[in-house]
DNA sequence: TCTTGACATGTAACGCGTTTCAACATTTAG
DNA sequence: CTAAATGTTGAAACGCGTTACATGTCAAGA
């Protein structure tokens, strides 16, 4: 492996030219750089990746940080990892499993310099705790929270989630069951405050029983329908169901349709995000701007990186309509 | 920000004694690790990742190049993570949307020392040049290919397709398609002889021109049902077909019955990797143990690193038997 | 012709751990 | 009690670019 030295050396100039030519600073002779470039070329040259990172004092690199990756967040990831590398950043991903611990290494990784900076999806550690990291380096949340230190490139749920509430109702139903998210997350909050104030302005029928939080996956789609269908009543049970996410509203279609509940005349389903999941089973889906969220929260950190990342896009909501409603 | 000079400078100690502590050597008394290690938190110290992967020549980080994340890449994607992660290993996301320049940024990481290993999905550029690469670090393919310098731990998938195919013959079925993925690769041309194979032991009816390659998405699989419906004589339509992956699958089954067309009874369909769409969707399909694939894989470059990884696990499909069949 | 400025290039320190080799101290075996 | 073995610690070089500052050169303006 040859470095820079070597080409130094055997070109007859410094180290600082050679730097020179490698950065493209103008302030070289065009025979000079000539010259330099042949000898990279004939030894094979590469700069060290690492060498660089560590004079430099940045690696380029922006870890991603989450429980893991599923479904919903696919359009998140590849299209923060295609705008990233667009600018020459590269993605480094930790999912924590759900574990402090394991998650807590990313942040750490940033203290060491190994991330410039660090993109949240899920956070299972304390805000409190993550917010203190933010002096080694910026953090961009996915999900909203009121953290001043963090920025959040998440939309306001609460609009989301009402078009959805006042789609249903205007198709008249009244026993709107909800399955929320992570309890603890202001996504839920946000929705939860959407759902009491269409159902104080429609003077929806109360179905505590019905508003669950921690739904995030398609088996659980299907529990919640086995146990709808254990109430006997029909009138007990819900005749509507706002999701999480698609694959809540994936596992809850496929389950009723198995268990010969008619979806939408017995059920009505809206999933949120609508991915292609939700386009491959006809289901009604909140259009929540994913990708263009991965695209600000990568300009978000560009721009406190000290790059001129391009200007935040102003996104919105808006529901797309199929089989399930 | 302090550094390892510091801490010797104040604990009176060499910089070399410091390191020992941070490298847990044994060759350090008790009173002096307890001191420097002291020192340490007061400064609140952590080593500089740079410094440490300069001059070890190793960056504990690993590139996972793939054309884009998709749902079937999923468990492959999370395993490798996880598993990497347990020991000591970091995942970057190198996309490059088929665009073969973006591969080479990857092979090149390599080069400049950003990452120690490479594991390919899905590779865009020349094969020869990708072994071109494989003297700056391992690499390990996903899919199988034949070239010496890079394993692979992708499964014959020969055996795999020869399941799927016993079960729709055993069934009945006569006439099958086949919606083959990338048309280059070694798994296709697996499947391939597999149905040759196994159309000349069952005399099956000649259908050349529902053979197709190329088809890995939801949408094609749903194009491929238009194009079936589209001959008039249902005599000249396949009964039956075998799907690249379960997204084609998934959208084959939500497009026949959308138009009305009965599976499995008119068409069988089978998928493959019985991912949990496949499970959602009631699809059958021939599980393939990806994340196993993606252990085997880390552990394949940990012993080309150096290390200690566990032996590879003979891994083997089976057919998932559900309702399109 | 002298000054000023733009340009080309070099010197040396810096960013920060790791590691080899040597030196010295302390046990332990004989 | 000595020689050999073991343990503790340090000096200095190494891995490899980057960059602030200094120096030298040459052309344009005064």
């Amino acid at each position: 492996m040859s470095n820079l030295e070597q080409i130094a050396k055997l070109s007859g100039f410094s180290k600082a030219t050679v730097s020179r030519v490698l950065n493209q600073s103008r302030h070289v002779s065009q025979p000079t750089r000539d010259k330099i470039l042949a000898i990279m070329e004939e030894l094979d040259y590469v700069p060290n990746g690492n060498a660089i990172s560590l004079s430099k004092g940045q690696t380029l690199q922006i870890g991603l940080v989450t429980e893991g990756i599923n479904e919903v967040m696919l359009p998140f990831l590849n299209s923060f990892v295609e705008t990233a590398s667009q600018y020459g950043y590269q993605t480094i991903i930790y999912t924590s499993s759900g574990d402090p611990k394991k998650e807590l290494q990313a942040f750490e990784d940033m203290r060491r310099k190994r991330v410039d900076a660090l993109v949240i999806s899920t956070c299972v550690n304390d805000l409190a705790l993550l917010g203190s990291y933010s002096k080694y380096g910026p953090i961009v949340s996915w999900q909203r929270m009121e953290n001043p230190q963090i920025a959040s490139v998440a939309m306001n749920q609460y609009d989301g989630y009402t078009l959805g509430l006042e789609h249903v109702i205007g198709r008249g139903h009244t026993r709107i069951a909800n399955a929320y998210g992570r309890p603890s997350s202001i996504n839920t909050s946000g929705r939860m405050k959407a759902y009491e104030d269409a159902a104080r302005r429609h003077r929806l029928a109360e179905l505590p029983q019905w508003s669950r939080t921690g739904i995030h996956s398609i088996r659980q789609g299907e529990e919640l329908v086995k146990e709808m269908l254990a109430v006997k009543d029909p009138l007990q049970r819900p005749d509507a169901v706002l999701c999480a996410n698609d694959l809540v509203a994936a596992g809850i279609v496929s389950e009723a349709r198995r268990q010969q509940l008619r979806v939408p005349e017995n059920l009505a389903v809206v999933g949120f995000d609508n991915t292609e999941l939700a386009h491959t089973l006809g289901i009604t889906s909140i259009y929540n701007p994913i990708a263009d969220q991965a695209k600000n929260a990568f300009h978000l950190l560009l721009g406190k990186l000290g790059g001129a990342g391009e200007p935040q896009q102003k996104l919105q909501y808006f529901l797309v309509e199929r089989a399930t409603t």
